[in-house]
This record gives C-alpha cells, sequence and structure tokens, in this order.
DNA sequence: CGGCCGCATGTAATCGATTGCATCGTCATA
DNA sequence: TATGACGATGCAATCGATTACATGCGGCCG
C-alpha cells in the first residue's frame, strides 16, 4: 500500500485554532452554536491546514454513506448513459456521489459483487430488469432494509417504489400508428426479459396486435439484445423470410438502426419496402437516414424523478410507506422511417 | 434520516461462534491462521446471520476506500460511457468501486464538489481535460497526494500520469488522408479547449495543413461542442459561405453527425458535395448513411489502461517514480463519408 | 521433567468525526 | 449577595473493523 501525505484531520485544525475538535466539529455543522471569535480562529485554521472532512469517518459515525449505488445493464448504451448523468446531477447536488455497478444481470457473481457493494451505499437505483428480482431479495442490500428503487421496467404486483414509462401504453401507441398506416404484416424485433419479469411491453405489443385482429407469427418475431448487433442479425433473418412483414416494431433505437443498416446494404430501402419504428429516441434517431420513427422515452427525466424518490426515502422519516410507482409518459415521435406499405 | 433494520457487524458473528470480533476478522481475511474448527463455527455465523463487512469501517481502519473518482466531461457522450464502461469493469474486479463525477469542468463550484469528493477516493481518474489544471494542483484531493491519472488529453510537460491517444498524429493522418483525396479546402469543427491545455489535436491539424502547403482560413474554422449541436451550426455557417471548404475535419463523431444532417436537410450531398471526417468511431459511425469515415480511438482500451494503471499506482510501493505515459494508437477507419473533390 | 517454541485466540488501541453530558464562567434577578 | 439560567466549550463514548501485542496451551527436546 502507498503512503501519502496524510491529509489533515480535525484535531489538528483542532490544535491550531486551540480549541477542542468537539467545537471545530460544531463550527462547522452548526456556526450558531459556536462564539463567533472562535469561528473565525476555526476558519482561519481550516484554511491554513487545508482541511477537508474524512466522509469516511463521517459516514461511520452517521451511518449514512452519502452514496447511492445505481445499477445500470449497460453504461455504453445511450439510453442508460443520459440517465446516468441525470442522476449523478441531482445527486451531487444533494449531497450524494454516486457509485456504478454495470452488468450485474446475469452476473454468476452476483453475490460476491453485492458482497462488495453492501454497506457502501444508503440505497440503491436499479435499472437493471436483468436482475432477477428473486434472488435480489436474498441480498444483503436489499435485506438490510436499505431503500431501493425500481425503474425501467414494471413489476404489476411487487410492493417496490418504482418509477417507469408507460410501457405497454407506449408499444400499443407505436403499432397502433403503424396499423394506422394501413401496415397489416407486422413483426417485432423484442427486447431480453427474465423469466420473473413479464414485460409490459410484450404485452403491449400483443395487445395492439389483437385489437387490430392481426395474428401474431412467431417468425416474424425476433429476440433483440438491446444493441445495433441484434437488429442485424433480425435483418439477416428478415432477408431469407419468403413472406415478410411490412413493418416492424423494434425494441430500442440501437436495433432499428443496426436493422436499417442492413437492409440497406442488401439494397432494400426504408421506408419504401419496410417501415421501422425504434424506441428511446437517443439523440442520434433524429440524424439518421432515415430519420428515425421511434417512442421517446423521458430518459433525463426518469433519471430526475428516480433520484429525487430514493433521496426523499433516504431523508424522510421512517416507517412503514405505501410503496411510490410513478408513470412517465412516453412519446410518439413521427419521422421518416415510416410510412404505408408497399402496393 | 430514516432507521433501518441494522444489518449485523462483525460483533453479532463473534456472539455466535463464541469467539472474538478478531478471530472473526482474522478468519475473513487469511483464514489459514484460524483453525479449522473455529472457522467452520465462523463461516456458519456468517451465514446465519447474513453478516457483510461495513466497508465504511473497514476504509476507516486501512485509510483506503477501495474507491476511485472518476471525472467525465459528459457521461451522455458514448465517447465517455464506454470508457466508464470498461473502467467500472476493471475496477470491480480489483476491488474497487467507482464514483462517478460529471461535468466538474467550468463547473463554478468545483471547490465544493472537491471538498465533497475528498477523501471518499483512494485516487482520481481524470478524463476531463476542460478542467483548469492550474486549480487543480490546488484541490485537496490532488494534494492530499492522492494518485492521478489524467486521460484523453495531453499535456506536453507535466509530470503527470497519463494515457492518451497519439492525437496529433492522428489528426494528421486524417488530415492527410482528405488531403490525398485531392482536397485542398479544408475547413474543420475544432473542439473546445482550455487556455492551459494545447489541445494536440489543433496542432496536428495545423502541421497537416503547412505540410500540405495549404492556408488555414479562420472563416473554415468552426468551434464545436462536442456535440451534435455544433456540427449543426457549424453546416449552416458553411451553408452561407461563398467559397466553402471541400472537405472537413471534424473533432468528433458527434458533430460530424450533425453536419451531414443539416446538409441533408439543405438537400447536399455528403461525400460529393463535401467530405466529412469524424473522429472517436462510436457504435453508431458504420451505420450512417453515408456511414461515417472516422479515427477510430481505442476508448474500451484507454478505459483499461489508465484504471490499470491508477490501480497499479495505488497497490504499489511508495515513493518516487517516473511518470508513465502510454500512448495508444488511433486507427483511420475508411467509409463512405469522404470522396474526392468535386469537379 | 523443565523450559522453550509456536499456534490459536483474546485484549485493547486505533482510524476521524460526532454528540450527549459535564463543566465553567457570566449575567440578571430576587 | 446568592442563585439560577444560559451560552460556550471540553470530555469521552461511539460507530465497526483491523492488528500489534499479550496470553495460554500443548508438544517437543535436552
Amino acid at each position: 500500500m502507498n503512503e501519502f501525505k496524510k491529509t489533515p484531520t480535525i484535531q489538528d485544525v483542532a490544535r491550531v485554532a486551540q480549541v477542542s475538535s468537539a467545537t471545530v466539529s460544531r463550527a462547522l455543522t452548526s456556526p450558531e452554536r459556536v462564539s463567533e471569535a472562535t469561528r473565525e480562529r476555526i476558519t482561519e485554521a481550516v484554511l491554513s491546514t487545508g482541511y477537508t472532512v474524512n466522509q469516511v469517518a463521517r459516514s461511520l459515525r452517521l451511518r449514512a454513506a452519502k452514496t447511492i449505488l445505481i445499477a445500470i445493464p449497460n453504461i455504453g448504451n445511450p439510453f442508460y448513459s443520459t440517465i446516468l448523468d441525470a442522476v449523478v446531477q441531482d445527486a451531487a447536488e444533494r449531497g450524494y456521489g454516486v457509485l456504478v455497478a454495470n452488468r450485474l444481470g446475469g452476473d454468476p457473481t452476483l453475490g460476491l459483487k453485492d458482497y462488495f457493494y453492501s454497506n457502501r451505499a444508503d440505497g440503491l437505483l436499479l435499472f437493471d430488469a436483468s436482475l432477477d428480482l428473486e434472488a435480489l431479495q436474498d441480498l444483503p442490500l436489499v435485506r438490510g432494509n436499505r431503500p431501493l428503487v425500481l425503474s425501467c421496467d414494471d413489476i404489476p404486483d411487487a410492493p417496490l417504489d418504482m418509477v417507469m414509462t408507460d410501457n405497454r401504453e407506449a408499444v400499443e401507441s407505436a403499432v397502433g400508428y403503424l396499423v394506422g398506416l394501413g401496415h397489416t404484416k407486422i413483426g417485432t424485433v423484442r427486447s431480453r426479459t427474465t423469466p420473473n419479469v413479464l414485460s409490459e411491453r410484450h404485452a403491449g405489443f400483443e395487445q395492439a396486435m389483437q385489437r387490430a385482429g392481426l395474428p401474431i407469427r412467431p417468425d416474424w418475431v425476433w429476440q433483440g439484445d438491446h444493441a445495433i448487433a441484434g437488429g442485424i442479425a433480425a435483418a439477416e433473418s428478415w432477408l431469407a423470410l419468403d413472406e415478410r412483414p411490412t413493418a416492424l416494431f423494434c425494441g430500442n433505437d440501437e436495433t432499428a438502426i443496426g436493422f436499417i443498416s442492413r437492409l440497406r446494404r442488401a439494397g432494400v430501402d426504408c421506408p419504401r419496402e419496410v417501415s421501422v419504428i425504434g424506441f428511446d429516441d437517443i439523440a442520434v434517431a433524429e440524424h439518421l437516414a432515415p430519420a428515425l420513427t421511434t417512442m421517446r422515452q423521458p430518459r433525463h427525466q426518469m433519471g430526475k424523478v428516480a433520484t429525487a424518490l430514493l433521496l426523499d426515502i433516504l431523508e424522510g422519516p421512517a416507517g412503514e410507506r405505501p410503496p411510490a410507482r410513478h408513470v412517465l409518459k412516453s412519446e410518439l415521435i413521427i419521422r421518416a422511417s415510416t410510412a404505408a406499405p408497399p402496393a
């Protein structure tokens, strides 16, 4: 272990200011409890020593780390990094640091990781719906009764605090839009789900199709990976079909980008030959050719609302409390990647 | 402050296993120092109590937070989020948590923020070249002699540990490629810099132009913002010119995307009327229309190398050490957004 | 058989900040 | 002048884990 010039402690400040450390502590946290003269001496001593509070010692004493943990399936995805952006910003404003856990879902060493993160954070912001929620209940972080706010995916009957978007309605409205354009042959690249998370998005798709009296053809349903690769794979499968859907609903924008790109390379034009609709409205969606029709997710707002909720719980009164459930509205953004089906 | 079911401590485990807390601690950190029988009793007690180590208390005692801080200018940008991805992954593997600080650069409350972050992290990974380095020297984090690894931008003579890419050569090679295509009228959308960071990228551009015997026209140099908006603004300015450059070097891919998109909307074709080259090779670059020619930055590797360097310093022997300087190679990725100039 | 060694374990100090309680001095009031 | 109140400050315990040092025990060797 390296040896550093040791940082000044509150004792050092106390010595310089010729008071006890208790007085220094009070001067820093509740100045009105200290006489003006002493306060000035202490301020001066703080500056001359270059003292900064040791957060670790403070956390130990106060039993609050002033840190939250955010679990994200994939930071590299702009969808999540925008959320993270908002979370870090708002948490910092309220004096909290943000620890990032990436790709916890599906990690067989989850137990270890959890051991690793436990007791470092006061609460958990869970954006990773690929985490197995039953396993989650067993984790020290959760069993330690630390507040947990779940986001990004809905678990209908779980008594948890949640912030999400109106996934089901969003998908229904996206598919409804395709139907309205005249499409009857509609496929989808769905997002991955875990056994215990019945995706609202799947349900929304099925519901919209049913309502329109359209069949769901298994060979028109692809499994995506929330990344460009999944869209490419779906496109290759699409190209190999005898009878092809004329419109495709994609689980996120990356998938749509991969799909459209691969078709273009094969000489198939979007939207003339196939309409594609994405989900999220990432920054580049508007600037693609064709510009991507998509369901905008209020990502920034999700981050803000989830952070505010978690910190309010952390700083609020103890005791039972009905779980909060915020539902944010998605918005259909119509651009150039969708059109009427070919004649 | 909320009141939670308190997590079991090492004392609780000791009581259940009928040993002292010292023995429990030893059993957990150096099992060979404890007899087999006791070790088993302790393991059992750990499981039955659901004990997990309190990292805060541990950090206080060991004077190591097992946490690093990463300062990033903009998490929302895929360039940085990919780096963050790698950093979080590798740090976790070596037992370190990652705290994220976003947009510290240009923040007038930097001092406060620093006060806030000081003593929570063992070291700093600085990817934010927009931070004022002189001010940085005054920060407790740095003065406390915590290791600092600078990345993403070069400060030629600073005695700091650095990980960067061959920025100057990369830009030279990008511009050289445009020259090779026959372009003589070349403009640029440069990235922002701070007064004390002489951007190697600027230098590379100037050098390449000089070498080719081409003038740098001030009205062909735009200031970007590392985002799509900057590219759009540059495009609007470009459209208004009487004499236009036929090729443009952009400081990053987002800028190029905004530029190309805005021109397309104005009916100007890339690359037929103007060639555009980006920088970074973000994931979508390949899937745009036209696919973007760009200088690929080894982002993932940058994150890995910087993390490894910082952690090696943290865990290595104390004492003076010549600063490390890693330079990673960029790679020109030729795609469809560049072509010979119009006749 | 005595002394010494080494293993297993316990005791208590330590890391740095916070805070309940004790103390001291000052001032106002009876 | 005595007494009580109050403001300012110090003392010392506390948070939970680690570890140097002390202790006790069994076994081995001379």
